[in-house]
DNA sequence: CTCGATGCAAATGCTTTGCAGAAAA
DNA sequence: TTTTCTGCAAAGCATTTGCATCGAG
């Protein structure tokens, strides 16, 4: 179910109470679930894979409890918001050390993350060559994987 | 107003009507207003930059047909659909040829337009050591241009 | 005359917000 | 007790659709 460690997870939990604290916010049994949901769930989870989720430990969670949640966790730092073909915004464990993009196939819609420093070292050398000071950058291939493409 | 020539209109204006003589749809007053204000107008125009330059020609458009006559557009090959971080879609004229990405400044929201032959080369690579085919992608550098660090 | 196209308004799907009651601090 | 949170339902937005009417062929 994840890819995780109980310790990585402990680690992203002190740093989510570290950052309410320093705000003022409060600890609920709903964020807790809900955060904890989202670090022990690998993948992209849109908000609706969240409450089904999050609705196994307690039923009565609603929908604005889970949004209110996942923008407090990208508020904080802990989780990326990703806009991929279809209409929903889904949500990964931002890694701070190293970033990855997406390879995604449109039939299964299986999700396969990728680095590669050559394209990175590249796109770099493009923007300073217009001027631009990179800030972030969105990259995403579409395709058929193996499996999809052999039945 | 337009980087696009006089013949070039012409050339995409045939081929719509090629298109929809082949679909067995009409010509309509609405559908060459819209096609022509998009054949003619540079840029990366959302349905309300449209809107509103059709109702210059013709201020009794309505919403729905300019959805309706993008729609078809991008149907027929000659407009794409592009999602930046906004919360609107935009179209761009196709060029059939040779695709581009795309830097966007995140200050003044300039696009301006690039194209790497060696870096769509690594991402062909990356795909297929993945197992994947390649049939699309996106890619976006989000960044501050020149005149925006300057001032 | 016949269908496809249009314009309006209503419907949709995802996301956000207002508010009264519930629960942290 | 005070103030933030929650859950619900309502509101927002961009986009799509149903339908009566219009107009191209």
């Amino acid at each position: 179910m994840s890819g995780v460690t109980e310790s990585k997870i402990g680690e992203l939990q002190d740093q989510l109470s570290a950052y309410m604290e320093r705000k003022g916010l409060r600890s609920t049994a709903q964020r807790r679930v809900v955060s904890d949901v989202f670090f022990r769930t690998d993948g992209h989870l849109s908000i609706d894979d969240m409450l089904s989720l999050v609705r196994k430990q307690d039923p009565k969670v609603g929908y604005a409890t889970v949004y209110r949640t996942m923008k407090l966790l990208v508020e904080c730092g802990l989780a990326n918001e990703r806009q991929f073909d279809d209409t929903v915004t889904r949500f990964e464990i931002a890694h701070e050390d190293s970033h990855h993009d997406h390879l995604i196939c449109l039939e299964c819609k299986r999700i396969v993350e990728f680095e590669d420093d050559e394209i990175e070292r590249l796109q770099e050398h493009l923007a300073e060559r217009h001027g631009f000071k990179l800030v972030s950058h969105k990259h995403e291939l579409y395709g058929m994987c193996e499996d999809c493409r052999s039945t």
